[in-house]
DNA sequence: TTAATACATTGACAAGTATCTATGTGAGTA
DNA sequence: TACTCACATAGATACTTGTCAATGTATTAA
C-alpha cells in the first residue's frame, strides 16, 4: 500500500457518518433500511456513503433477493491498522532512509508503507 | 473520542502528501525547508498542510529562533489507532447496542467510540 | 400484470479543499 | 539599518464532496 492507496481509505473515512456505518457494521451484517434508521439523512445519501465505503473496499456486500447484506471487509481493515501504525512509527521503510531526488519516485511507486 | 472528532483526524490523513510528512517525521524532528525537498509543491502549499496536521494534533512545533522543528504527536497517534481497530471491532462500547433515538444521541455526544 | 419494496443513479447546488502567486512577519546577520 | 532566511497568511481558482429531490432498476407479492 502506497501513500495515495492509502490516504484514499482515510478519505473514505474523513466522514462522521461513514465512520458510524463501518461501527454499526462491525457488529452485524446490516440491509441499507436497518442502516437507515440510525441516521437523519435520506436514502440516496446513505447509498452515496456505501459506494464510497465499498469504493474503498472497506464494506462488501452480498446481495440476496431484493436485500444487500453489508459487512466490513476484516482483512482490509487489519491492514489499515498496520500501516497507521506504520505511519507513526519510526522503521526501516521509512522514506526518509533512501536519497532524495534518486530512489524517493521509485521507492513511492512500490511500497513506501 | 466521538465519530466527529475521529473523522476529522482521518480528514488530515485523506491526503497522500500529509502522510508522507507523517510518514518523514516519524523518524526524525524536521524543520519545513528539510521536509519541503521531497515534494514537488511550493512551500505555502507545505505550509497549509502542516497547518492541517497542527490543527488536527497530529504533529507539534517547538519554534528555536526563525527554525520550527515538527515531530508527530505520538500520544495521539496511538490513541488514533486504537480508536480505528475499535471501529472495525465488534464490541460492548458500539452504538447498536443503545436504543435507536433514545439513547443513540446523547450517546455520540459523550463517547460512542 | 400491476403494485410495492430495496436500493442505485442522476443532476443540481452549496460548501470545502489543494494549489498557486504575492505578500507579510519575525528572527538572525552584515 | 538594511538584508536575508524561514515560515505564515491572503486571495484566487479549479476541483471535489455531502446533500437533496427526482427517477431508474431489480425483485417479490398480489
Amino acid at each position: 500500500m502506497n501513500y495515495e492507496l492509502f490516504s484514499e481509505k482515510m478519505k473514505a473515512l474523513s466522514d462522521p457518518n461513514r465512520v458510524k456505518i463501518l461501527d454499526l457494521l462491525s457488529c452485524e451484517t446490516l440491509c441499507a433500511c436497518d442502516l437507515l434508521e440510525h441516521f437523519d439523512f435520506t436514502q440516496p445519501t446513505l447509498s452515496h456513503h456505501i459506494k464510497v465505503l465499498r469504493d474503498a473496499d472497506l464494506i462488501v456486500t452480498e446481495k440476496i433477493g431484493t436485500w444487500h447484506h453489508y459487512s466490513v471487509n476484516r482483512e482490509l481493515s487489519t491492514e489499515i491498522t498496520e500501516v497507521l501504525q506504520s505511519v507513526f512509527s519510526s522503521s526501516e521503510r521509512c522514506i526518509c532512509h533512501t536519497t532524495i531526488n534518486e530512489k524517493e519516485d521509485q521507492y513511492e511507486k512500490v511500497s513506501p508503507l
